[in-house]
DNA sequence: GCTCTGCTAAGAGGA
């Protein structure tokens, strides 16, 4: 029998006399949620308490090594202990471990394998790791490419033909290290000659089944990882390292363990483990045993197993307090760690407590306090992710589908082996479910359960009636899952980490408000026709610091940005151009292209991302990873204007490259660690943006929420511009955007502006239309249905305007329509044509239509957070240029100032 | 309560 629950106040940890001798245990308050005879049930949704009633918690009791877990709780922190007995204890009903039993602090957090490994050598080597990720060296890339051939030969793929591919396949960051492509195929051609040897013997000599590399989550003991190989049944880990003597290392062998675990829990029994050590070579005969062979085999044993969970119960509960390891946690002796300088530094900086000690000067406190306070928000949004992780098996199929989470309507129909040993599955979507999957995204692709089942990380090739993926074997996919990942996280706290503690004093003096920004002289005019626009590029070129542009909607900030960038690259600096999102970067990077005209080669301009977040027209400035090292390299080095998104620039590769001068679109859209990751790479920064328009996007709420172009523009409003005039809207559409977000500042950029209707539209004839619409801004009352997210009665009514505008002859792609809910797009999209864009607010920031018609979706009154957002609104009227077509009902609008202000506005 | 984009994964090694 298995329990979970919330610890419900202090644990109590003494020693007791028993029949065999001294024994420790903990007694642990528990309210307890669920007791089970499986897990699956322990997890499926948990009851809330008995209505109103307090219940007293259980006590349970950890006896012996599981006093250590016990010891590491607190009250509020959730509690999972298995295969517990039950205990009668001075008349109580309590609980207490049993031989089998294992303890799993916070098992919702799921611990990475490899943190478990690093943890084991060093506690503090694991926060230091977290903090600045791996930087690219060759040891690293090597190993990788080890391994991977490894998993190639396991699939029955050639050892040449992987070691090509796979080296090909690196070319870029080969580049990076200086390295040749021969000799690095040499190298790896040392390492995995070893391994196909003592494959070959394995095969000839017993019945080895085999599968290389498979991602494996445990819901029991909150652990996941990805097993190099498993043969017959038992993990297989190589390392691509010497080690002569007779054990493995232990830190090598609590990685297999670790695996061990996680095989456990799928009904495997494991008692051994095997480390391939590939630079042991026939000349290297082990000292102790004579063995010429790359394996070895150790046993596991209960106690290891344990052992390892306990470690994983360590860092768990760090996590959840926010805790810092000092490195006393562990037993690693500092004058053997690689990292030794490294650790001393980052204490020394932050003024941190370390068994390896301080060097240098603290950092000064508002920094340090900057620091503590964005790590706390970066492991915030952190454990948000791994809320999500846990969905996996606390939430159940329907559920994840209802959440756009996962799509479970799959008929699996076939799947080929490609070439290099892959596979492709198909399959075919039964019903037209929505969800938030999309063809690039990386997902756990199960023949029904992402976790319990057969399951695999997978590609979505394509998504549309049919499914194609590609994975590393073969799965009967009938189910997809979001594949939650850490990524991001990851690198927002790397780039405050390098901010920090890598960044310039001169920039953190400006960016702490210790100077203020400066400026060099520009004598020439960039833009004659817009006084805001040219001083905007003025201070964007002579800017020795950072320059701010903040840029309404419809002001041409798009195309500021790409002026200014031709007078960087006209300077001969090397500038990049950056945003949040794929889409902002590739907008960008089309203005850039047409302001740079002939005056740059092509090849000069690069766009680094993934193939399915560039856009196909910019495809033929992507930079390729895999080639010719020296090509790649060539191509990046040789780049003048290099374009990405922030997460791609805290990536190994960008991480290599500098820049003079970073220019950030869309910058109110990005957390401040997020805005470091691009302007770390730039002596210069500028940012570019509008904070009156929508955050950035965020699962925890905290400090992330604020940009930093929204913090500069305060902290030093000298170094900003706003442009003022606007290309986009009618004068009518306009005036409530400018009085209400923008103190009246925004104008007409022209007459012509300012003056344009419907008219101007070839084929359309406004006097077809009901005078009703003859307004610029309209608003349409209509009661609407009461329902929550979703409003019918305003969708048909949207439907009946589209038609009117159609048979006045406006063609269906001019009109937008915009709703607050994501339901209520789907709604809209049933009672309408195709064409027509219908969609988010948030996914209509940074477009514009002829027409815009909004659905409010209310009745009687404005319900949900959606609308106290007032920025929200401000984008969804600021899109059209023609026409506005307000939809909704004028009670609930009138209930809310900014609102009832809205339709005045609109009904005048 | 609601909106929401990023990103190959996780692990690769040095003595």
């Amino acid at each position: 029998m298995h329990i979970r629950g919330t610890v419900a106040g202090d644990v109590e940890v003494r020693s007791v006399s028993t029949s065999y001798g001294e024994s420790d245990l903990a007694e642990v308050p528990l309210q307890i949620d669920t007791v089970a005879t499986d897990i699956e049930s322990i997890h499926a949704s948990r009851p809330a308490p008995a209505d109103g009633e307090d219940h007293e918690p259980t006590t349970v009791t950890c006896w012996n090594k599981w006093t250590e877990s016990a010891d590491l709780l607190e009250a509020g922190m959730e509690l999972l202990v298995t295969d517990v007995a039950e205990d009668e204890y001075q008349g109580e009903q309590r609980y207490k471990t049993t031989g089998e039993s294992y303890v799993v602090v916070e098992p919702s957090f799921l611990v990475n394998v490899t943190s478990i490994r690093n943890w084991v050598e060093c506690p503090r080597l694991y926060y230091l790791n977290k903090l600045s990720g791996v930087p690219l060296n060759y040891p690293v890339v090597k190993g990788t490419l080890v391994h991977e051939v490894f998993g190639d030969l396991l699939r029955g793929r050639d050892l040449e033909e992987s070691i090509d591919a796979r080296v090909e396949e690196r070319g870029l960051q080969l580049g990076l290290l200086g390295e040749s492509p021969e000799a690095v195929a040499e190298d790896v051609r040392e390492n995995a000659g070893a391994i196909e040897g003592w494959l070959e013997q394995g095969r000839l000599t017993e019945d080895d089944s085999w599968r290389s590399e498979q991602l494996l989550i445990s819901e029991t003991f909150g652990i996941r990882g990805r097993a190099d190989a498993i043969r017959r049944g038992a993990p297989v880990e190589l390392k691509t390292g010497k080690n002569l003597k007779k054990e493995p290392r232990f830190k090598d062998k609590v990685q297999a363990a670790c695996y061990a675990l996680l095989l456990e829990e799928r009904g495997g029994d494991v008692d051994t483990g095997t480390l391939l050590y590939t630079k042991n070579s026939a000349l290297d005969r082990n000292e102790e045993t004579g063995d010429l062979t790359p394996a070895k085999d150790f046993s596991m044993g209960d106690g290891l197993l344990k052992f390892v969970v306990r470690l994983r119960n360590e860092l768990a509960a760090m996590e959840m307090t926010e805790g810092v390891p000092t490195g006393y946690e562990g037993s690693a002796k500092c004058e053997y760690c690689f990292e030794q300088d490294t650790c001393m530094v980052v204490s020394g900086r932050l003024d941190q407590e370390s068994k390896a000690g301080q060097i240098g000067t603290p950092l000064p406190e508002a920094e340090r306090e900057y620091f503590d306070r964005f790590y706390r928000a970066i492991e915030e949004e952190r454990r948000e992710v791994h809320r999500e992780y846990a969905k996996l098996w606390e939430q159940d199929a329907q559920e994840r589908a209802d959440d756009d989470r996962a799509l479970i309507d799959l008929e699996f129909t076939e799947m080929r082996e490609l070439e290099g040993g892959r596979w492709e599955l198909h399959a075919t979507r039964t019903s037209g479910a929505t969800s938030k999957l999309r063809e690039g995204d990386l997902v756990l692709a199960s023949d029904g359960h992402p976790v319990r089942g057969n399951s695999e990380l997978a590609m979505i090739e394509r998504l549309d009636d049919e499914v194609v993926l590609t994975a590393d074997e073969p799965v009967e996919v009938s189910r997809l899952d979001v594949y939650p990942s850490e990524l991001t996280t990851d690198r927002l706290l790397a780039a405050l980490h390098d901010a920090l503690l890598k960044g310039n004093e001169r920039r953190k003096d400006v960016l702490f408000g210790r100077a203020d920004p400066e400026f060099g002289e520009i004598e020439e005019t960039f833009i004659d026709n817009n006084a805001r626009q040219n001083e905007a590029v003025t201070k964007a070129v002579g800017a020795n610091d950072c320059a701010l542009i903040h840029g309404p909607p419809g002001t041409g900030k798009t195309y500021t940005i790409a002026r200014a960038i031709r007078a960087m690259v006209e300077r001969g600096e090397r500038v990049l151009l950056s945003a949040f999102t794929n889409r902002a970067v590739d907008n960008a990077l089309e203005a850039v292209l047409e302001q740079l005209g002939d005056s740059l080669e092509s090849d000069r301009v690069v766009r680094v991302g993934s193939e399915s977040g560039v856009r196909d027209d910019m495809a033929p400035y992507r930079l390729e990873r895999s080639g010719e090292p020296e090509d790649r390299l060539a191509e990046l080095e040789n780049a003048q204007v290099v374009a990405a998104t922030t997460a791609t620039c805290g990536s190994r590769v960008m991480k290599e490259q500098a820049f003079d001068v970073a220019l950030v679109d869309e910058a109110a859209q990005l957390t401040e660690p997020g805005t470091h990751a691009a302007i770390n790479l730039a002596e210069r920064f500028v940012l570019v943006g509008d904070h009156e328009q929508l955050p950035p996007v965020v699962r925890a709420e905290n400090e992330l929420t604020e940009s930093l172009f929204e913090r500069l523009i305060d902290l030093h409003p000298e170094a900003g511009v706003m442009l003022d005039r606007q290309y986009r809207m009618n004068q009518r559409i306009q005036a409530f955007a400018s009085s209400e977000f923008y103190d009246g500042q925004l104008r007409p950029a022209e007459p012509e502006v300012a003056a344009r209707t419907l008219d101007d539209l070839e084929g359309v004839a406004r006097d077809t239309l009901p005078d009703s619409l003859h307004d610029p801004v309209t608003f349409v009352d209509v009661e609407g249905d009461g329902s929550r997210y979703t409003d019918s009665e305003e969708a048909a009514r949207i439907a009946e305007l589209i038609e009117t505008y159609e048979s006045a002859g406006l063609e269906r792609t001019d009109i937008g329509v915009i709703a607050p809910f994501r339901a209520q797009v789907s709604e809209i999209s049933k009672h309408v044509p195709e064409d027509v864009a219908v969609d988010t607010v948030d996914r209509f920031q940074g477009s514009s239509q002829e027409v815009i018609i909004v659905s409010f979706t209310a009745t009687d009154r404005l319900e949900g957070p959606i609308f106290e957002d007032y920025r929200r609104i401000n984008v969804a009227l600021t899109r059209p240029k023609r026409a506005l077509v307000l939809v909704g009902d004028a009670t609930a609008l009138e209930s809310e100032p900014v609102y009832e202000r809205m339709l005045e506005w609109a009904q005048g």
